[in-house]
This record gives structure tokens, sequence and C-alpha cells, in this order.
DNA sequence: TTCAAATACGACTATATTAGTCTTGTTTAA
DNA sequence: TTAAACAAGACTAATATAGTCGTATTTGAA
């Protein structure tokens, strides 16, 4: 249904928890505040550090901190980051081979490549400055 | 992973297909060009059909015409009579419940419904005319 | 030096959505 | 009357998403 995916929701919930508090925030905090999952939540920041986007601290006063201003982390990356791409087919994800069942038979792989980066750049507009 | 469905995806080389011969076409010939899965294009083009973007004529020489032209039938339409809606999240369907685990907890409804509303528009935009 | 609270990470399970199939009925021209 | 087409709904299979579990590591403070 052309829908983001829950990690998608939640890295953008917490990405805007932690550029408004501006301190070290824990992944229990969000967690509770916000009602996401845990487990799920503490694996969509690490992934967001792993980027660069955030910035952690192990141990007992632990957390995880803005490692870039907010109008300098794009939807395009939080998007790429959490799943991968942002194709809208499976022939758009930027990759060489088209597995598509269609196989050659594909009449529409340009007019889509266009709808694809239309997307992208809406993407890479919107961020989290967008939110906050 | 934000993606078009196949229904889309087949709804859009069908209608493609059908403006390009500019006659009736059966379903059959369509599924057949394209491999497309026979019984589920059929369940596509009857619901364009049902929307008012193709006309159908039943019995032996049967099959399938625009009722529009290619540039009155946009993106937008076909998403939603094939998939219900164009909701980048659960709570940007149009209805005003949110049935969403983050219940009322939600911050970032306003600048989602922005990008929904991006997306919305580029959908209306595109249309079969940019596809032929 | 031990402990509690935090991040880190991979494997696993459950759930929901999407894709595809099957069956039966109706229409219509030859 | 029959063959070839649309019509429609129930069903199954496959895939993707969401969420859980277990274990390891780090670190400040009692």
């Amino acid at each position: 249904m052309l829908r983001f995916s829950k990690k998608v929701e939640y890295a953008l919930m917490a990405l805007k928890h932690i550029a408004f508090t501006k301190e070290v925030v824990t992944a229990k905090e969000i967690s509770e505040k916000y009602n996401i999952p845990f487990e799920l939540l503490a694996k969509i920041l690490q992934k967001l550090k792993k980027e660069n986007i955030l910035i952690s601290t192990q141990g007992i006063n632990g957390g995880y901190a803005l490692n870039k201003i907010p109008s300098d982390i794009s939807l395009y990356n939080i998007v790429t980051v959490l799943e991968g791409n942002v194709a809208v087919t499976e022939c758009q994800n930027g990759e060489t081979v088209c597995t598509c069942s269609l196989h050659d038979k594909c009449t529409i792989k340009d007019p889509i490549g266009m709808i694809q980066k239309d997307i992208e750049e809406l993407f890479m507009r919107k961020t989290i400055s967008d939110f906050v």
C-alpha cells in the first residue's frame, strides 16, 4: 500500500524526541514514552548510529544523541538506512539486473524510473527539521 | 519498502497496452503477451472497469477498451482503485480514527500529513499519457 | 570489585499483506 | 448450442514486516 514501515515511523519519532531534548537519551526512555517495543527501537537506533546519524555512549549513563543537525538528516537517509532503498518497484533498486517476473517484457521501466526519481527528491528535501 | 503492488504494475502495463492498440483488447491477450497471471489481471481490469477507467464488452468478441483519454487517467486514480488509498502511514487513510499502536502519542502526524499530500499531488500529476 | 543499566547484535517467531489460484456464473456472437 | 469472453468471490501460498529472545559488552558508581 505504498506505506512507510513502522521502523521508519519509530525512527522519526525517536529522532524528533532526541532533537528536542538536546541531550543524551536512552532507548528505554523513548520506548516507554511512546509505547514503542524496546528491542525494535533499540535496533533502529543502532542502525542510525552505524550511519552516523546518531552517536551512542555505552554504560550506565549511556544513551543516544544526534550526530548531525536536524536539517542534515533527510528522510531519504532514514529510509535507505532502515529499508535498504526507496524502490517503488523491484527493478528500481539501483542494481543492474532485474529479477522481476515480467523479465524483459516490462514496458514501464522508464516512466516508473521518473516517479522513483521524483519520490527520491521529495524524500531528500524532507529533513528532521521539518518534524521538530 | 514503500513499493507499488504488482496489481498497480500490471494495471499500468495493461493500460499502456490498451492505450497503444486503441481497440478492444482481451485479458488473455495482455496476460500472454506480458506473462501476467490471467486471473489476477482479469480482476484488476474488472476493478478498473468499475471505476469507469475501462469499458468492457462481454461475449465472444468481448474485451476491454479505455473509457477516458490517457491524460485523464492518473496514477492516483489507479492506486486508489487497486489499493484503497495512498496512505504512507495507517493514520493517513483519510478516516478520522487512528487505530495505530502509538495511540495519541504520535508526534509526527502533521509532518507526515504533508509528505502524504506531496505524494498524492505527484501521483495526481502522473497519468497514462506519461507511460505511452 | 561487583553490580546495575545501558548499548550491540544475531537468530528466531508471529503477524499481516500481497500475490496468485480455483470455482462457478453470466453474456454473446457464430 | 457452444466456445470464448467478462464477472465475482472464496481460498491458498508466498513474502515482507513487526516483534521477541538470548547473550555479549561497556561503564559509572556503590
